[in-house]
DNA sequence: CAGTGGTCTAGACCACTTC
DNA sequence: AAGTGGTCTAGACCACTGT
């Protein structure tokens, strides 16, 4: 039952495809059913070589692919082990860019209110991402759809005090500015953590955007970090009736 | 400057690590400084062997790699066609299981409140994602934290006419509805669609919540897809205070 | 140290695309 | 028919992990 193996490969093995594949089926199945459990480790390469009567490198193959499944990790010197029994259905939602991420900050403009430098305290250390003490700088601003045209969003936004030299370009800086702070700074983006909450819209805010008493604000909190920690947090207060914030996740791969 | 290569392998080649790498490298600057431009094919495997003086194991390496990155694609019989001159960065968020998209309905009860046939207006078309004129069932409810417990929120979910008689079930069933109806169907749900938006708490939200009037709540609207159509609609009103929606956003691959 | 996966060679045949 | 990438062999040495 498993042994035209050994026969010319790509013609007629069994069921179809590449012998790689038909071997990665078998082991996917055994996997499944226990043969391999989780946590434990599979068969060597050289084992499963033996076993199916073909080269290292078609097991290989074979075992990438179940890799990148999500099936079993490997590590040199220590064995092929077994993480997951299931074809790891996930879910993704994928941006090609973080400006993709939120679809404003395109085509729109930016006026500084005012900045002042800040100590942070407990309550803020924790909502920018920061350590109680460092000194930071924060600029209020508002986004409008064009120069004279309707207000969008108010926005707060912090920067850590090494790129506090970038804030005066903040005015007529076109686009988001973790950009601006992105292609100054020597490390990229690599984590946005976001945060999305409902609130009443601050006073402040309230005033700047033109809405009455007990509006109510989509309020984002954004922090852009690093591999050397925050690049920026800016908290964004959107008029309730004038965004809404949509995603859509798929599934990935796998069966079933 | 490029000729080190046919020393030992995985040795001191120039840079760093295994000649696939050091291979790849030099085809991702040749990729950014235009040699090899956008549409166009890149050298032949038999080519670029040569060129390293490499086996063509160690040069499809590199090009594995590249695919993977985004930067070709390769079609057997044709060649390999340069799509992207950049690291195709992207960022992504995933996650195992739709479960996992949103934290609660694990260890919470539900009380259904009632539920009506209705038949689709336009506008309630849009919101569910069915078509104007289909029999739906709506089904109200509130789910706590535990039986007597606390309110986390208001719930109307939207379910089509095919899965109408598990309704009688949401009452005791432990876990998300869309796992209910999921289990029900032939096909699996493959995307969800959600929209995160402010708003003030509905009235019959606001009571059953015992809430004071003026509350805001955060609404989730959630849509389950399979290839047959919407398998499930739910709006959710929690109360502001109580949640926020995080997410975080990682960059997957690439450099710089 | 022995054994694992990681890298690599120098061949080979096949499936596919283009001419 | 010629040339491409896809699959595969039977070797080899290396880097890393455990003992």
């Amino acid at each position: 039952m498993s042994e035209d193996l050994s026969d010319k490969p790509t013609q007629k093995d069994d069921g179809v495809g590449p012998r790689y594949a038909r071997i990665q089926r078998i082991l996917e199945a055994r996997l499944r059913d226990g043969t391999y459990p989780i946590g434990s480790l599979m068969p060597t390469e050289v084992e499963l070589s033996a076993e199916f009567d073909t080269s290292r490198f078609t097991v290989r193959e074979a075992l990438r692919n179940l890799t990148d499944s999500g099936f079993v990790e490997r590590r040199q010197g220590l064995g092929t082990r077994v993480i997951s029994t299931q074809p790891q259905v996930h879910y993704s939602q994928t941006f090609d860019s973080l400006q993709e991420l939120f679809q404003v900050a395109v085509e729109t403009y930016y006026v500084v209110l005012g900045s002042e430098v800040i100590a942070l305290d407990k309550e803020l250390a924790g909502v920018v991402g920061g350590k109680v003490g460092e000194v930071w700088t924060r600029v209020d601003g508002v986004r409008w759809t064009r120069p004279g045209g309707r207000p969008m969003a108010y926005i707060q936004s912090y920067v850590p005090q090494a790129f506090a030299h970038l804030v005066p370009q903040f005015q007529d800086y076109k686009g988001p500015f973790f950009n601006l702070l992105e292609s100054n700074s020597v490390v990229p983006i690599d984590e946005c953590e976001q945060e999305i909450s409902a609130a009443p819209m601050p006073e402040a805010a309230q005033r700047q955007l033109g809405l009455t008493p007990g509006a109510i604000a989509l309020q984002l909190l954004r922090r852009y970090r690093t591999s050397e920690g925050v690049l920026i947090t800016s908290c964004n207060w959107h008029p309730a009736e004038q965004l809404s914030y949509k995603m859509r996740i798929k599934r990935n791969r796998g069966q079933s």
